[in-house]
DNA sequence: CACTTGACCTGTCCGC
DNA sequence: TGCGGACAGGTCAAGT
């Protein structure tokens, strides 16, 4: 699902095309995707590009934002103006037909159009001065990124965890706390760690809790690299309408019966944790 | 207050 | 085959 990577790989492609480039008009399809006033980024330039966490932010000029939530099924894909689409993806409801069924919300440029799709509709666009966006509850509200983390805010996030009593997969899935990390990549940072998603906070010694950290940054910059996940249930497309190759890449996530990668005789195994699918190796995470 | 569960949606897949 | 139910998971709200 879009977590961090899958965020940060359209945040970079969009910056590479469209910086510069002039938002004509926002059109929207779905007013439940949609919040603030469509005419407020009418003509104006994009300025940046950045991301918070799981959420892209486009300034554009006059101090105005546009936040992107992609939740579950969201997609922001890109048409430049004289190129056709062909193809799409099979894992994808994209199939090459723009607006497609799912299109909540297009945003045409001078130089093409973007489409924001969510099949679910639980994301969202939202479009505001710059001051109002960076002072939504959502965003104020998270915790530091595992990519960018520095030792002192890695030492006051243990001291912090170490409180909790949710089992330690629920606690880095916690926006509040650390940020960025959805299903996927927290299964797979554990288990490159070698804890058992269940384990409860207060059982877990310093040295786990610093290479748990490791590990995230491990996950999240391979999902990166690999720009992001797209598996049977993921709905994932980067800017450009293609897929991401981490799926290639699960340690544990959507493994369930498979055999472990790393120990002899582990069969992944799959419970629930925070009502959440939870995929772990009993044999070699304890 | 801290933590857990359900709701929000829609499409797919599984079992009867 | 057809259909109902479970499941997918990011975040918020309601419940314990």
């Amino acid at each position: 699902m879009p977590e961090l990577p899958e965020i940060e790989t359209v945040k970079l492609q969009l910056g590479k095309a469209l910086t510069g480039a002039t938002i004509k008009s926002v059109q929207v399809i779905s007013p439940k995707s949609f919040m603030g006033k469509a005419a407020s980024a009418k003509n104006k330039k994009i300025v940046a590009v950045r991301r918070m966490a799981k959420v892209l932010l486009m300034d554009i000029e006059g101090e105005v934002t546009l936040a992107f939530h992609f939740k579950m099924t969201g997609q922001l894909i890109y048409v430049g103006k004289n190129i056709r689409i062909v193809g799409g993806h099979p894992t994808a409801d994209f199939t090459g037909k723009l607006p497609s069924p799912h299109t909540r919300v297009i945003i045409n440029l001078n130089k093409g159009t973007l489409f924001f799709n969510d099949q679910r509709r639980f994301g969202w666009v939202k479009v505001g001065t710059k001051e109002e966006i960076s002072r939504m509850k959502f965003l104020q509200n998270l915790g530091p990124e595992p990519i960018s983390m520095t030792v002192n805010q890695v030492n006051k996030v243990i001291k912090l965890i170490k409180l909790k009593k949710s089992p330690i997969k629920v606690v880095i899935m916690d926006q509040e706390i650390i940020s960025g990390v959805g299903n996927i990549y927290a299964n797979d940072a554990l288990w490159e760690a070698g804890i058992r998603p269940d384990t409860g906070c207060a059982m877990l010694s310093i040295p786990q809790f610093k290479l748990l950290f490791e590990k995230l940054k491990l996950v999240l910059k391979e999902g990166i690299k690999y720009g992001g996940a797209t598996a049977a249930d993921a709905k994932y497309l980067d800017l450009h309408g293609a897929g991401g190759h981490y799926q290639d890449h699960f340690r544990t996530y959507d493994r369930k019966g498979e055999k472990c990668l790393r120990c002899d005789g582990g069969i992944i195994k799959k419970i629930t944790l925070g009502g959440r699918g939870t995929y772990y190796c009993p044999v070699c995470q304890k």
